[in-house]
DNA sequence: TATTTTTAGTGTATGTATTACACTATGTCA
DNA sequence: TGACATAGTGTAATACATACACTAAAAATA
């Protein structure tokens, strides 16, 4: 090769849209920037990657500082890097998706020190940087994924009612669903376990509340099972 | 913070994996490395990005270089960002996939001056870095992908039988087809045009050569349509 | 030129899964 | 005790998936 090529010893990031649902809305976890580029408009929560840590680390140790959450559903989505997406300098940054419990996190995010706040994935306000493809990306790879994995359970509290489950698929996927068929499907599955206890919430009939076994899957899933729908 | 983060400034790379259909056989292409470390071994086609080019094109850009391929479907894999996996320093590696119609490729594979070998994913050489991981992901997400979305005719020849077709599905996915039903399916989507052609292949019937309806495809995804298998 | 070889090409019946659809049950509150 | 709100239940019609075996067309050879 004729000259030196200027290779990328880029800056790497990781972000993450963190999922959670709340009174009946799928939201996302949004930071308020604090600083240039882009102060005051809100981000993904995210940052730099160190030098001796896995990019998944990374996500969870970012996720965990800016917004308290710990032991949270969360998976690689894709890696963004467009040159000039940083302003500044060669920003790559490898995007994670994360999927909370809000019943959890519900306490935690108050005591943090960044202003976060939970956006309806319907209503987002303007983002910074490539936000908002990043955003986008995951809302497709959230509804593609629900189909065919069990992975709806892990924005739901341990306990939930059939209904609460069928309204979750109904938010994800901008659809509505038979009350009927919904049930005889996924309690064809075998994978719902039901409690010895109801959900009382006033004013109408109790509803039965399960929860999803877990470990049954996973020794179902190496047998070939396919969790559809 | 009471003290400085070392952050990363990874070195980035782009590995791709590159699949052909040869012989009946599904392959990938592998380079033997010319330079420490692993100097002899076989690895997927890859190096470093440039500063001022995005992710994709430094795929494509490496593709060029090592194996004379151009034009070729590519698409993200996956992000791998263990600490060591270059023994050397921190190295990040972006990894696509890409998708061959052997044909094409065939006369240039031999002008090039890298030495780059097409393998049966059945039967690997051990592999450079973590390069076992990153085909091991990449077969899986064309095992996934080949399902709902027409990507297999990116390995077939622009011309193809119905025969042809069945028998990559059956390479892809490591299991057999029923013919009847097979044709039923695929022909039922309305997707592949029968030409004026067929394909002459000593000492028996000759068979009607299809082409893809790419365009046509593109329109019924606008309206919901989904490929199926 | 008749026979063999090899792959191409075709239809039906059965079972399984999906869809559409409406009423009764059980609790709280006024 | 009646009104309200959500929980919970079954069946019939249709579409889809599966299993399955013979005939057709060409080339090669006897």
């Amino acid at each position: 090769m004729p000259h030196t090529y200027q290779y990328a010893r880029a800056a790497l990031t990781v972000d993450g849209v963190v999922f959670g649902l709340d009174a009946g809305e799928l939201k996302i976890l949004l930071i308020q920037r604090a600083l240039e580029p882009f102060k005051g408009k809100w981000a993904l929560p995210g940052g730099f990657v160190h030098v001796e840590e896995t990019l998944d680390a990374a996500a969870r140790r970012e996720l965990a500082e800016e917004t308290g959450l710990a032991d949270v559903f969360l998976e690689q989505l894709y890696t963004f890097g467009a040159v000039k997406r940083d302003p500044r300098e060669r920003v790559v940054s490898v995007a994670y998706y994360a999927l909370v419990k809000l019943s959890d996190h519900a306490a935690k995010a108050a005591t943090d020190a960044a202003k976060a706040e939970w956006f309806p994935v319907s209503r987002l306000p303007q983002l910074a940087f490539d936000h908002a493809d990043i955003v986008a990306l995951a809302l497709t790879r959230l509804q593609g994924k629900v189909r065919y994995q069990p992975i709806g359970f892990e924005l739901l509290p341990p306990k939930f009612t059939l209904s609460d489950l069928q309204h979750l698929y109904e938010v994800i996927l901008g659809t509505e669903l038979d009350k009927r068929n919904f049930r005889k499907k996924v309690l064809g599955f075998g994978l719902l376990v039901p409690l010895n206890e109801t959900q009382m919430s006033g004013r109408h009939r109790p509803a039965q509340l399960f929860r999803f076994d877990a470990d049954k899957y996973e020794k179902l899933k190496k047998r070939g099972f396919n969790f559809e729908l």
